[in-house]
DNA sequence: TCAATGTTTAGGCAAATGTCTAAATAAAAC
DNA sequence: GTTTTATTTAGACATTTGCCTAAACATTGA
């Protein structure tokens, strides 16, 4: 939940999440779309990671990542105390 | 949307969010919880104040801090997007 | 009016965060 | 086999964060 919450916390790394909404992309990419150097992307990349918001598979080269939407529901959880 | 995750990404902060599910709090009380000073948990309540997760009242000589669940319908519509 | 109680503000400090450049690692291409 | 391409690791640095104590502010009660 700590880790999921830090994930969460930065609007580059929430800006990822929404680049893989369509679709799985490469770490190359992904760093693209953003003006920081390609160690930044990565460490998010890694926060995202370590927080199970994506998931990463090396394909020659390249590493690509997916969404894992599984997590959501974790915090969808989180949430609904609320909503009562 | 910025200051809400910020103010989600903490423990003391969610576990005084989850305190005042049980109906709104002075600050005294909230503080009574937890091992930090009285300026910590106030620095924390501004924080959540400032992502309008709670709302103070002055009652006197004390501030009744009450939950605001209507910013949580903005984070479950964030959320949703990427539940299809 | 003065003292006690509840809360916030100010200021300081160590640790965590987000960024960078340089270097390392790994696979592909020539 | 050497160079190029893709990505990560390492290390440095400025900023932000979370905590503290001391002081200020505001209300209540003697």
């Amino acid at each position: 939940m700590n880790a999921l919450f830090k994930a969460l916390n930065d609007p580059t790394r929430r800006a990822i999440l929404e680049r893989l909404r369509n679709g799985p992309a490469t770490a190359g990419a992904i760093a693209e779309q953003f003006q920081f150097s390609a160690p930044t992307i990565s460490h998010h990349l890694d926060l995202l990671r370590q927080a199970e918001l994506v998931t990463s598979q090396k394909q020659g080269q390249f590493v690509v990542y997916t969404l894992n939407m599984t997590v959501f529901d974790e915090l969808l959880g989180w949430l609904y105390q609320f909503k009562s």
